[in-house]
DNA sequence: AATTAATTTAGAATTATTCTAATTACACTT
DNA sequence: AAGTGTAATTAGAATAATTCTAAATTAATT
């Protein structure tokens, strides 16, 4: 549960461009999405970080999942109005949502995808956030029973 | 709040294929999609439902809207977690929700997009629904002030 | 050390949605 | 036409994720 000297720098410079603190809890949420990169709820995260932070509130942690999102650091992932979860990879990627499992998938995707796409929008919508976000069930291809 | 008999076909058909039954109440709340193409709230449905249906319930809003999801006559919207929208456009689009005034605006696009970006997923991912959301501002263009 | 502003905290409040149990509507049989 | 069974509707209670509020803590600055 701590950063790396790079991820510490990234971090201390994010929250400072729009003038917020480096606070622990915030370096601790940052720390256990970047490690553990299973697209948490806020009610997982307040559960793990209490295991190291056991002082830590949940509405702390909704805070600091707030400001960690503002700052650009994390992004957030909705499924119809299933809880949001946390995601700490900035890649150009869409999610896949397992609807046997609830399990959420990274899938990278050329920048090329996400350029074409915003070719097809009207010239005067300036998308900030582009999430696409796939519902489906995964098969198993190893079963030659 | 009137079906086409072409609607009134199509409403009963898809409902029919899943043994549910075509009522007053889910012909009523599906007409009401279809002509007012702007991606209403459960809430609105049920305020606008009362207008000419006064005894409808907002359970039994929320039950129609299940009911034409799953026969696929209306798709559901989600934005970040704000209250889930109905759209009755079947076609291939995205959505895009602009942060100012909150409206959503359908895009269309080319089936080749989604196709390509099946393309991009694990061969053993099956997706059933993709969905792309947009986030952002839109420009005033007429503006040459 | 005192002052100030930002952050954290606990718990209450909110709100969209779902659940529950009772009632109603409708198709099918007698 | 009355009775039966199943599905749909209804009102209101319950749920659950999130936000709000106000007090306490922390950190930086004078």
């Amino acid at each position: 549960m701590q950063l790396t000297p790079a991820y510490k720098t990234i971090f201390k410079k994010a929250l400072e461009k729009s003038s917020l603190k480096p606070t622990k809890q915030r370096e601790h949420i940052f720390s256990l999405i970047l490690n553990k990169k299973d697209h948490p709820t806020a009610d997982e995260i307040f559960t793990r970080s209490r295991e190291t932070m056991p002082s830590i509130s949940l509405a702390t942690v909704y805070n600091c999942l707030e400001t960690l999102v503002e700052s650009g650091l994390i992004r957030q992932v909705n499924f119809e109005r299933e809880s949001t979860r946390y995601c700490p990879n900035l890649k150009p990627h869409a999610h896949f949502h397992c609807k046997e499992t609830g399990a959420i998938y990274d899938v990278d995707l050329p920048a090329s995808l996400f350029n074409s796409l915003k070719k097809h929008l009207p010239k005067n919508f300036e998308p900030e956030q582009i999430d696409i976000n796939c519902n489906g069930s995964i098969h198993n291809t190893n079963n030659h029973s």
